[in-house]
RNA sequence: GGUGUCAUAGCUCAGUUGGUAGAGCAAAGGACUGAAAAUCCUUGUGUCCCCGGUUCGAUUCCUGGUGACACCA
């Protein structure tokens, strides 16, 4: 049998996934799965930075924009709808490109996540209306009574945890516990993890840009169109939180401008935290403005002319190449 | 040029009736299993502008200097 080889492309927010995975993308002769939980949804392209009509046209997506804004999603349904499509691609691709930076997306598909079953609006509402009515101390009572063990563990501060491992009690009779067993699944593919890194300066210096940029396209202008649907979960995200405070009349828009860059910053801190505990990660450092020549690797990639990435681009092959070489 | 006020954390400032200092913001570190761009936790040594004086002890009081601001010429 043949080996198949899923390349996961990752990094923190503004790191420069996007136009890379295009280039590796048509390198590969791969289509590229997006891991990204926003831009999932459609109805979210300029504050999710997602990609634009050419750059869809350029290379097969899928996972972008194919959500509505109310549509119920998580980290699991993720992991089921990635493995179902990737055993349809490998049929006809040796090789598969899956982009991102939604770390526990990315996980679902890498490592696998629990057998636990989604949770009715029912129940979710019950809880809700339980935390309001009795506040958060009777629910940990609760829990410490049908989950011991787990609570023991979670974290007492965090409601959203302690709200979820009732849900699951209620709604099974079994601990929310019993379903945590953190088994890893075995893929019938590999698993090629490539992180991409930059100067934390030239980073959040991206990412400043990056925001001016959203709010130049008609960030204002997105974020008013979706605010009926504002207490949707999609739209609990950086930037639009933002804009909803302008649109409120709470907050100037330079204000708002300053906190998205902000929080922003917050978020890519939270993904390189979290991706720096992954051992599988191979790193490639991105420089703001290399010097010396392109080099221009093997093969049918084509490097833009003067493009700053194009030594990256090569660096990438390079890594990928000389993974291909292990088989 | 004269007079006055101010000079403390990256920024804005508080404070110490003389015993070497703390808020907000910014920033940094961490957790993470069906909401994850979510949710949650932790972190403040800084020549208290500089030289000298008084004092057991000065960031605090005093002389001088430097800088900023205001007012008067």
């Amino acid at each position: 049998m043949k080996h198949k080889t899923l390349i996961v492309l990752l990094g923190p927010t503004a790191v420069g996934k996007t136009e890379l995975a295009l280039q590796l993308a048509e390198y590969l002769a791969s289509p590229i799965l997006n891991a990204d939980s926003r831009q999932l949804y459609r109805d979210l392209p300029i504050g999710t930075a997602a990609p634009t009509p050419e750059q869809l046209a350029r290379v097969k997506h899928y996972f972008v924009g194919t959500l509505a804004i109310t549509d119920y999603y998580s980290a699991a349904r993720y992991e089921a709808d990635v493995l179902a499509l990737t055993e349809e691609l490998f049929k006809t691709h040796d090789t598969l490109l899956l982009s991102g930076g939604s770390m526990m997306y990315i996980n679902a598909v890498c490592r696998g996540i629990d057998d636990i079953p989604t949770i009715e609006p029912e129940t979710r509402e019950l809880l809700h209306q339980r935390l309001n009515d009795e506040g958060l101390e009777a629910l940990k009572g609760e829990l410490r009574l049908l989950d011991p063990d787990y609570y023991a563990q979670v974290d007492l501060k965090n409601t959203q945890r302690i709200l979820h491992a009732l849900e699951v009690c209620y709604q099974t009779g079994h601990p929310f516990s019993s379903f945590r067993t953190a088994t890893h699944k075995q893929h019938p593919f590999r698993i090629v993890k490539i992180g991409l890194r930059r100067d934390r300066a030239d980073l959040f210096a991206r990412i400043n840009s990056r925001v001016d940029q959203m709010v130049a396209d008609g960030l204002l202008e997105e974020a008013r169109a979706l605010l009926p649907y504002r207490h949707e979960n999609a739209l609990n995200t950086v930037g639009y939180k933002e804009m909803f405070q302008v649109l409120d009349g709470t907050w100037e828009l330079p204000f708002a401008i300053e906190r998205m860059k902000k929080n922003t910053r917050v978020y890519a801190k939270k993904q390189m935290t979290w991706f720096s505990r992954d051992p599988d990660i191979h790193w490639i450092d991105l420089i703001p403005s290399p010097e010396g020549p392109l080099t221009v690797p093997e093969g049918p990639l084509t490097v833009p002319e003067g493009s700053p990435e194009g030594p990256l681009i090569s660096e990438i092959i390079e890594q990928f190449t000389h993974y291909k070489q292990q088989l």
